[in-house]
DNA sequence: GTTGGAGAGGCCCAATCATA
DNA sequence: TATGATTGGGCCTCTCCAAC
């Protein structure tokens, strides 16, 4: 419950780790999809929650059902399936159905998961328990498969500006959140990695940028601000 | 077998909001 | 209004998987 609600999967704000405990100590809470039947009457009687919160809390769990399919896929915590991988297989598989029939080869010719990824992804669809939650999710009205307008960019890489570009992200950017800056460049067909590497192309610096910095002008990777960036979107 | 990088968890500090 | 609980955001480190 707790790496649903997290801010790379559905980051539903306001909810943590103590309040998941209060939900599911008092038994409202026994899975991710009972999220979406909470009111704020049912949050206004938990403990240290005042009206204002609870409604901030209902609001948040409803904006968390426009989340994309690949944060869905990684909020549903199938081992070894992080944001990253949870991106490759939506891209590879734009719905939960096309992942749910995918044989482990299918789900192992993505390039970037192997076999043990593959059967673990394979074995998660094929528990009973876990066909009934997606189910409940789909009825709850979570993305369930990628928007047709996204899939279009993401069939032709050619025709995104940032195609094949890996970039890191470090410190405070000015007006973006860094998750905003990570979709963009995602939109854009860029792919967003935590660690620099010789494989990085661009390293985005905000302030108080940390370690990273240093790494990336060790490696001679480029560097953009916010600025930048915006500006290579826009090309 | 080696290397790169993703996943996972923890730490710290700032911000927010309920409570007294 | 001050205080304390809780969450959010960013960074770091370690483990382990995939690719070469």
């Amino acid at each position: 419950l707790e790496h649903w609600v997290s801010r790379d999967a559905l980051d539903i704000n306001g909810m943590g780790e103590k309040l998941v405990q209060q939900l599911v100590d008092r038994d409202v809470v026994h899975s991710v999809a009972d999220i979406y039947d909470l009111t704020t009457d049912v949050l206004y009687a938990l403990e240290r929650m005042g009206r204002k919160l609870a409604e901030k809390l209902v609001s948040a769990i409803a904006d968390s059902k426009t989340k994309p399919w690949s944060r869905v896929l990684y909020g549903l915590g199938i081992r070894h399936v992080g944001s990253v991988n949870a991106q490759l297989l939506s891209e590879k598989f734009p719905s939960v159905e096309q992942l749910a029939e995918a044989k482990t080869t299918d789900i192992e010719s993505v390039y970037g998961i192997g076999a043990e990824i593959a059967s673990s992804v394979y074995q998660w669809f094929r528990i009973p328990a876990n066909q009934t939650l997606i189910s409940r999710l789909k009825a709850a009205g979570l993305q369930l498969a990628v928007e047709t307008l996204y899939t279009t960019s993401l069939q032709d890489p050619a025709s995104v500006s940032l195609a094949g570009k890996t970039f890191v992200i470090t410190g405070t950017l000015p007006t973006l959140k860094r998750d905003e800056a990570k979709e963009l460049i995602q939109k854009a067909g860029g792919k967003v990695t935590d660690s620099v590497s010789k494989k990085t192309d661009y390293l985005v610096v905000g302030e108080e940028a940390g370690s990273k910095l240093e790494k990336a002008q060790q490696l001679g990777i480029p560097q953009l601000s916010e600025a930048q960036l915006l500006e290579m979107l826009e090309d």
